[in-house]
DNA sequence: GTCATTACTTCAGAAAATGAAGTATTCAAT
DNA sequence: ATTGAATACTTCATTTTCTGAAGTAATGAC
């Protein structure tokens, strides 16, 4: 009579939502640690990855720290690693001198796109999903990307 | 003319595995920010939550290490501290003196679960998808669950 | 029985994060 | 037009976390 067991009994009485979240969760966590595993050679440290994915389009440092849930401190000093990889880059922002705003470069958007895509070579032995459920997932998950992108968290720059 | 537009023209050309693990990336990280946000009262570490996500099932320390990409004596440190939080117990491998089975408590299981429930309660409003959409996803995400927790990494507890 | 290997722990040192104080800028109130 | 509270990021001392070598205990091939 084991504990924490993963069976598909186990789902039992479980909602669709929390099926999905255990599933997004495991899936997540599994990508990222095979996706680390290859970049041993030239390994950047999880929130640098983490901070490159964030940006997919040009953020203030403070809205990052707040997606990051961490100090501006924190985001100045990974951005200052990451401007001196040439990964990423500062510019002020026109509509408020104060901040600034940090974007990919051409080698942090290839950065960016290679995490992606040898995430998405993975994506398939790991998941065991065949063409048609992936790209069901695929349509689903460009819907959600939609909509997380619509509602913002907190706001991006200033139009 | 900006860089690193986000909007549905740039997923063109782009594979349905590279659009999925947009998506798993983007809702990860999002619902990741909205549960440490809503935990600020009693937070456990990023990677105290990755290690309870990580025991669905009993796993030794050294697996653990492993599966987070960590020196076991990480998992020493951090064990120890929810073992004090009383949300992990060690117990001795029984096929090896040597090894420990980290397992989570019933207090574990219950931080487990709270987190995936409050997660799931996000996923609706984060993800904006229907209730069609969301068995479908559902659907989807236990079968890839079954894949991963059959293909396993690395080996589990001997049985 | 021996000894190389494995599993986890300990601990000194390195790396990363925090939070208070600092500098520069913004903008509402006067 | 001026002022000062608030905001945005940086600096830096301190704290926290992680690493990796060395240690102890157990395993299993020979």
């Amino acid at each position: 009579m084991s504990c924490c067991d993963f069976s598909l009994r186990s789902d039992e009485g479980l909602s669709p939502e929390i099926r999905a979240m255990k599933g997004v969760y495991l899936l997540y966590l599994k990508i990222e640690e095979l996706v680390d595993a290859e970049d041993l050679e030239d390994p950047l440290p999880q929130n640098a990855r983490h901070m490159l994915l964030l940006l997919e389009s040009p953020k203030r440092m403070g809205d990052l720290a707040r997606d990051m849930l961490s100090q501006p401190s924190t985001v100045t000093a990974l951005a200052d690693k990451l401007e001196e990889l040439g990964l990423v880059a500062r510019r002020r922002d026109p509509s408020d001198r104060r901040a600034w705003l940090l974007e990919l470069t051409e080698a942090g958007r290839a950065e960016h796109a290679e995490t992606v895509s040898y995430a998405a070579e993975l994506f398939r032995s790991v998941s065991g999903l065949d063409d048609d459920e992936i790209k069901v997932f695929a349509t689903l998950m460009t819907k959600v990307r939609t909509t997380i992108e619509k509602s913002g968290l907190p706001k991006g720059p200033k139009a």
